[in-house]
Parts: C-alpha cells; sequence; structure tokens
DNA sequence: TTGAAAGCGGTACCAT
DNA sequence: ATGGTACCGCTTTCAA
C-alpha cells in the first residue's frame, strides 16, 4: 500500500504539501496540486483513515447506539444515517446493544471513548450513568426519539399519531374502540408505547367513550404477540368494532387475526396503525405515516453541524434543538363506518 | 482522556509493560499486572482503537458491503453479524452501496482501503473490477448468498427451497400453479432470483405440469408489486389455484391481494413463500424456512479465522470453504388440497 | 520480567 | 507556496 511518502517521491515534493493538496487546502498552486493528484492516482494512493485520525483527534466515524438493528424502524433509521453522514465524508459504526428481556450492554467508556467523534442514540432511555460517560467523553450526541436535557433531538410528535388515528376511527362512528400496545415504558421500547396509548386514552374520554380495561392489550409491540391478542379479543362474545394499534406490525397482526376468524375488514372491523412501512400499503392498512428516514436526516445533520473541528471540542454546543417532524393520516380500505 | 503513560506514571512502570499488562500477554508479573489494572480502572482508561490500529496494522473493523440495510434479509444478516464478530473485539462499519434503478456505489480502492481487516459482502454481484480491488488490497473477504472462486462464502440452497416449497404445492394436488418473483439477475437481487424460479420450473416439469408463461409474473421482490401482479393475476378467469412466490415478502402480497379480493385462503388459493420472516408466522404462511442469523453468524466466524495476526497477512487463505446451510418446510394454514 | 526507542502514516505548526 | 518536523498514542522489537 502506497503511502503518502511515495506519493511526495513521485510528485517531487514534501509530505506536507502532499497532504494539503490532496486535502483541498489552500496555499498550494494549481500546477502542484495538479502533479501531486496525479501521482496519487497512479500509485493508487488513498489516505489511511487511522492515521489521519491519530494525528489530526477526528476519527470520521458515527457511533450509532441503538437497541435493534434489524426491526423496520431502527435499520430504516439506521440506513438513512449512514446516507445522511456519508455525504460529510463520515462513517457509521453499528453500536447493537442488544435489547432483550434479559437486559442490554449499556454505553460504557471503552464502547465508545477514542473511537468516535460522535453518538447517535436511537430510541433509548440511558441510564444516568450513561448520560454520564457520554458527558465526560465530551462527545457530540443527538438522539432519537427521546430528549436528554443537554442533547438536541429528532422525533415526532408521538402523541399526534394515535391522536390522528383515533380521532378518524371515532369520526367514523365507532365507540367500541380497542387498543393494542400498551407497553410498559422500559429501555426496550423507551416512551413512545406510553405516549401513543396516552392520546388514545384523551381522545376516546374527550369523546365520551369510556376506554374499556379489557379491550386494552400489551402485546410486546410485535405483530405474531398482537394477532393472539386480537383473536382473543375477537372471539368473546361482546367484541369491539375498531382496533387501534400503536404500530403497523401490530394492527397487521391484527388484521390477520381478523381474517383467520372470518371477520371481513372494514365491514366487521375497522384497523388501523402507525408507522406506515411497506406492508401497511400493501394491506390497504390505514395508518398516520411518519417519515423515518426524513428523521434520520435531520438527526444526521444535527449531529455533523455539532461536531468540532479537530482536537478542539466545540465548547457547550448551543442550546439543544427539538425537531419534531410532522406525521400524516393515511386513510386506506381498513378503515370504514360500523356496521 | 487518559494516555497510556499517565497508566504507566500511575502504576510506576514503563509504557511497553503497560501494553503488554492490558493486552493479557505474559512476560508480565502478576504483582504487575495487578497495579496496571488497577491504575487504569482508576483513570478510567481505554487504549485508543486508533493508535493501537496505527501501530499494530489492525483495525479490528469488518466492512459490510451490502445492497440494502433496511430490507428485512439484510438488517437480520447485519445485526447477526454484529453480534458474531463482536465476540471477537471486532467491530462493523457499514457500507451500504445502495442498489438502485440507477445503479450503486462501487467496491473502490478509497472505500475500503485501509479502514478494515476483512470484507463481507452480502447478496451482491461484484464486478470484476471491484473483484480486483478487493484481491488488490489483499483483504481477508467472505461473502454470502454467492460464491466467487477465491473467498469462501456462506449461503443456502438457494434452489431447495423453492423446491420444496413447489414439491408440497404439487404434493397438494395442485396443477394450475403461478409463481411470482422471477426477476432477472442483476446486481441487486443476485442470482437468488433466478436459482429459485429454476428450481419451480423443474419441479413442474418433473410432474409433467405446463408453466404457463402468463402465470410467471416477475414483481420488484417487495409485497406491494406482488399485490398487484397477483391482484391482476386473481382477477383473469382463469386462475391458479396456487401461487408459489420466491419470498415471503411477495407472498404475503398474493394474500393481501387474495384477502382484497374476497378469495378464501387456503380454499381458492393456496400460497407458499420463502425465508419465514416474522409476518409469515403472523400470517399462518406456508414458506420455507432459511436461518439468516445462522448464515450470519457462520460468515462472520469464517470471516474471523481467515484474519492474519498482524501486519503480517495469512498467505494465500487455504481452500475457500462453501458452507450451504439447511433450509425447513414450514406447512402453516395457506396451503391446501385445491378444490 | 521490564524498559528504551523506533516506528506506524499522517496532520499541523512554524519557518522559509 | 512549500518544506521541516514535532507530535498523535500505541505496539513491537531488542536490550538489559
Amino acid at each position: 500500500m502506497a503511502s503518502i511518502l511515495d506519493v511526495a517521491q513521485a510528485s517531487g515534493v514534501s509530505v506536507a504539501t502532499v497532504s494539503r493538496a490532496l486535502r483541498g487546502l489552500d496555499r498550494v498552486s494549481e500546477s502542484t496540486r495538479a502533479k501531486v493528484l496525479a501521482a496519487a492516482r497512479e500509485l493508487n494512493y488513498v489516505a489511511s483513515p487511522t492515521a489521519a485520525s491519530l494525528a489530526s483527534g477526528r476519527t470520521r466515524i458515527i457511533g450509532v447506539v441503538t437497541p435493534f438493528s434489524d426491526r423496520w424502524y431502527f435499520s430504516t433509521l439506521i440506513s438513512g444515517v449512514e446516507k445522511s453522514i456519508r455525504d460529510h465524508a463520515h462513517h457509521v459504526l453499528l453500536l447493537d446493544l442488544e435489547e432483550s428481556a434479559s437486559g442490554r450492554r449499556s454505553v460504557s467508556h471503552d464502547l465508545v471513548g477514542k473511537r468516535v467523534d460522535g453518538v447517535l442514540v436511537l430510541n433509548m432511555v440511558l441510564d444516568p450513568q450513561e448520560e454520564q460517560v457520554l458527558h465526560d467523553l465530551g462527545l457530540p450526541v443527538v438522539t432519537v426519539g427521546r430528549s436528554y436535557d443537554a442533547w438536541s433531538s429528532v422525533g415526532i410528535d408521538e402523541s399526534g399519531t394515535v391522536d390522528a388515528a383515533a380521532r378518524h376511527v371515532v369520526g367514523l362512528g365507532h365507540r367500541d374502540i380497542a387498543y393494542v400496545g400498551d407497553v410498559a415504558e422500559d429501555a426496550a421500547y423507551g416512551e413512545v408505547p406510553g405516549q401513543r396509548f396516552g392520546a388514545f386514552r384523551t381522545v376516546l374520554e374527550e369523546a365520551g367513550i369510556p376506554v374499556r380495561r379489557e379491550w386494552v392489550r400489551t402485546s410486546d409491540w410485535t405483530s405474531y404477540d398482537a394477532a393472539r391478542d386480537a383473536r382473543e379479543l375477537l372471539s368473546r362474545e361482546e367484541r369491539p368494532t375498531a382496533v387501534v394499534a400503536g404500530s403497523d406490525e401490530m394492527a397487521l397482526g391484527v388484521l390477520a387475526a381478523a381474517v383467520e376468524l372470518g371477520l371481513s375488514v372494514p365491514g366487521d372491523l375497522s384497523i388501523t396503525g402507525v408507522d406506515d412501512i411497506p406492508m401497511a400499503q400493501t394491506f390497504g392498512l390505514t395508518t398516520v405515516r411518519q417519515d423515518v428516514r426524513a428523521v434520520a436526516e435531520r438527526a444526521g445533520d444535527l449531529l455533523m453541524a455539532s461536531l468540532g473541528t479537530g482536537r478542539s471540542r466545540p465548547d457547550e454546543p448551543p442550546v439543544p434543538e427539538r425537531i419534531l417532524l410532522p406525521t400524516e393520516l393515511v386513510v386506506r380500505r381498513s378503515t370504514g363506518a360500523p356496521a
């Protein structure tokens, strides 16, 4: 592998000049720059990111901390972030904390220390120790889906999602409405499930509709669990005419149960979700769309903007920003007036 | 941030000894090691991966080259790989080539040069130039879902998947069978679609069943396109009694179309998929399961095993391995005998 | 068992 | 506009 010295010799200048020329800095004559570029190309030279990092104090790597990397929402975020920061010549280092019933790895000193220039935290509830670690490291941090006092964040108005869905259903005339997805807050899901369910509750109360305890199901934020719960729910004597779900995955689980039980949608049952995952369109699911890629992009931009230059960290970043992106009700064929 | 020198001073030994002690090398007395460990812990010391890389010639980073990072199959692979190589103290650098209609980025010298210790290529068709780049770099490479002469690979018996599904359907007595997912080979999907369709063709021919051209649909390997195609297919006067799909996503698209058209599954139509994505279970889809996480794990292990120690690359890696993992027919409620 | 010192391949400051 | 040269923080001989 050619090194900067090889290029310097090949083009008859010093390594300092090569470095400047290749990075597009000024104070390099055009003719020199051309010579250097030619030599570099000729030698197939690529600067060692490692050496550059050591010397500059900048790794050009962003750590993406996530509880899952294989679920739709998270992989979409990760993919979006990757594209967003790549435009700034940065790379993504995947830090999957592997959320599971038995807990998860934690954000520790040695996980991110000296390894990344900044951290993106995706929909996670960090404990105080973890917050402290990130502070001590002095790393720029941007979070998605949850805010912390000291850091900027990007998200959507969570309660606005189910709010729109519930209003839509109520507006169609439903009064027997069930909810799927009331997960207890924990590190895995953050506050989102609670916020969404809260909105459901509020809309029904405002409409003077009682929230029936037996029509509120937890599920585990997966389609399979939602299907199981819905099967039971829809087999009872008294069944709802509509089900509002906290996510499309769960809504599709409910839809699967309905199909299995021979119920017609929306004839016998209306169903709504949140997210607008690709399958939602396929199944004609009414949902509230969030633009996850846009969230990822904004988060990436925010983080890039807060990156200091070189070894000197920016002093306390200015006021943390709170960006909330809009969502949009998408009415498809899974909702209609009650029979 | 504490450096190795701080630890050395704090524990009263040289940096060389600290380095040895911290990395668990021998030739360090137990008492010295204890002192060093204590000092390191006290100072919250974490060795700079950057400096270590520069000095050792090893980055402990694996580049994962993928055409998509947000589709189920790929994000599951990526997640699995991350876990697999983390056990070896390596990290994943995500290299999303962003496959799209207008092409994709390519594996170039500066994308992977000096940046990673090895490369994992996920279900992609590399062009000769890209192969050359990886060869020139002398990087260990392991591929998933496609084999190259020089590199080890992990995959499943692709034709075996649809083979099992088609035999199952034929065994149930179906003779009017359609296929969804005959994508032309291209860099985005590799050879998988062709192999799967080939199996379909073979099974039908062996059973003496003609493959009707108008019952073979391309779709774009997405549920939405499959639903569109199926809607058209199932609205014709003559319609198949079974649809074999090249993936679960597409199979679910067909299912969505069937539900929409009021067809009963499997009464009016049997459907099979491939993969066993989570939603497949939810919808009771008969499919051929592949263990994507196991594939990822094996690929990770293979790559770790082929990593040389330090600056010296292993001479030509031994014989490339070809690992094929088994698949399994999972019969659920989307298939039954024809009416 | 321990330490001294030469790199690793760049960056960035200071001269010229 | 260009070159000289201290670092950056760790690993790895080689001596002691």
